[in-house]
DNA sequence: TATGAATGAGAGTTCATTCAT
DNA sequence: GATGAATGAACTCTCATTCAT
């Protein structure tokens, strides 16, 4: 019988999280120390090794919930969206509403810091590797049901076209994460929904 | 009455850049340690601080340098070349065939890496954002000209198809540079031009 | 809740303090090395690093804890007296007896060490200036008194004396801390005492 | 047969010590680095080991020359005086004038600072002994030779009196050396004479 | 479970000294 | 004799992780 219920541990577990994005977001993976995230949750050193094995394992963790998050929200929204082009906007459409609070602008530097960061690790390279893929199949899957209903080319490669997408969006992301320009940001993103569409439909 | 010419301690500096460059591209800047770049170009650790203040002024050094280069060779190359669409399609041309090499593909990890990292230090900051203005900017007058011959569309912001293009490809290096899958990567370079092009031209 | 009591902190800090002063004492306080302080302490570095926040600063709480036990004790000392004359030889009596031990001598030449290196550096400098005035100041009063009450010459400049007073015992504790010959010193503080007060004296 | 005369060699000597005492006296023994030393003497680090054998080796010459040349002025000047009064006011006089001198002040803390640090080495300790001892004889002859005419106390210690001087001299030059106040060392310097006067004359 | 003091293996950097030219 | 580039041991300080309480 647990001392404490499930659902206090998780709503620690997610304290902590929380307060790790924001350092992480503020100063860096790596220039993050334990002692930031101790100060920031004003959780003990020795509670939040209680929750996570390792600073690493918080950055993990932050990962999959958000990636997690992303997929469920999407799933949802795009649920009652019967066409594929309408669901490819409202994805471009949740990026640019989406990015521009401050959260968000750190959440996308840790989460690309952390792919330069994993690419090195092998263990963290099979982790990044399938959630990538993840991320890939979901707009292949749009363009293969835009191509099955005539809506887009059939004579596009849907996986190219989908690392093309992500490879968009992850470089307007790092622009904009270091610039730190919304305007700018929102503008290009536009540009790029319209290059990318009229460019994949019939 | 120097000790050893100016060609000597250049070539030192050099071997330093590049040995700095090859351990930061396998290992990231932050994870590379000073002995890793006095291993691998068995300059003693003395020596090296001899030739840069820092391991930051390294790694700044190395990008100024990368930076000159790309442009001394653009410009020469574009220098042939008359119509501004043709000079757009040799710079993707050339980023295509360049960026294949291990060599290269280490390179563009560091330098998103440094971007990342720079983006929390004031004075990197700085350095950063003047050596992105010079990428903006060669970009912007190619459109611009495109603009003034008629070549591509005049109601085009310039800034910001250069801030795409940049974004595009930096996000594109950065799946590369982490996959490492060449023909994707070629392929998908090749897609992108193809939009790109599309897009701007009348 | 704190995890040890404040006073066992106090005792820490006190701990290393002590074999702070002994290896300064020892060695100096640029030749001694953290790894000295850790030797002898037995306190592990990073754990020294908790209680202080670099090797200069140890240094700093050394001769401020010095200080102020100095002036508590001769405070407490002097109370009882009620002749100036008195004071002061009870404070020439009290570097007689005190300064014999060999943690004394130690005290001593850190001390004078510190003043010389701090010299350099305007943050401490002022540091140094403060210290010094309390202890001019604690003669100057003195000095007034036995004025006041007659005892002393009425045209002396007090300040001045006072000065001369320290760098008479200053001047002293460095012969003594170079040479380490307790009778030779306790006989010159003799003859300095007679000469000083009948000079001070009416 | 030398390639170059010991004339040449004896002044690039001298150039270097001038220059080292130079550097010792601005930032200390511990704290200058030989590259100090080469740009204040524009004589390369390899030549000024040709001449010195060690940044120690340099610090002992320099005290040397210092402790010879003290004592030539010294000889000379009281050769023509007949009094032991005479010759010591002459002293007081010496150091009156002498110790203004920024060159000097920078000249008193680094005998001070090497006295400390030389305290702590078997090899130099000998070498500081001889030379304190050679002062301390210096004066001791001039008491005795006062006590003989008659013109000072017979029943002082002529060792201890002696002690006393420079322990009062060094006390005071010490503190200067801090707080670089000329016109307060001076007035300290003329009472302490008065006071040391007055008390060893009969 | 929670706490935060303790640990110690490194990290970047410095600098006296050497030695090939 | 002169040069200054090269060397590498040594230094201060950091911080992820552990563990007694």
């Amino acid at each position: 019988m647990p001392k404490v219920s499930a659902k206090y541990k998780e709503e620690k577990r997610t304290h902590i999280l929380e307060s790790a994005l924001k350092c992480f977001g503020e100063k860096g993976y790596q220039a993050t120390i334990i002692d930031d995230i101790v100060k920031d949750s004003t959780i003990s050193k020795g509670a939040i090794y209680n929750y996570f094995a390792s600073k690493e394992e918080i950055y993990i963790q932050l990962l999959q919930k958000r990636t997690d998050t992303f997929f469920e929200e999407m799933e949802q929204e795009n649920a009652s969206l019967s066409r594929a082009k309408e669901k490819l906007m409202n994805i471009f459409k949740r990026f640019k509403k989406q990015e521009l609070t401050e959260e968000n602008q750190q959440a996308m530097r840790v989460y690309i810091e952390f792919w330069l960061y994993g690419s090195r690790q092998d263990d963290l390279k099979n982790l990044l590797s399938e959630r990538y893929n993840r991320f890939i199949d979901y707009i292949v899957k749009i363009i293969q049901e835009g191509q099955a209903s005539g809506e887009m080319k059939a004579d596009l490669d849907p996986e190219n076209i989908s690392r093309i997408f992500w490879a968009m969006r992850d470089g307007n992301v790092l622009h904009y994460s270091f610039l730190g320009e919304e305007e700018q940001y929102r503008y290009a993103w536009d540009v790029i929904e319209e290059m990318f569409i009229s460019y994949v439909q019939k």
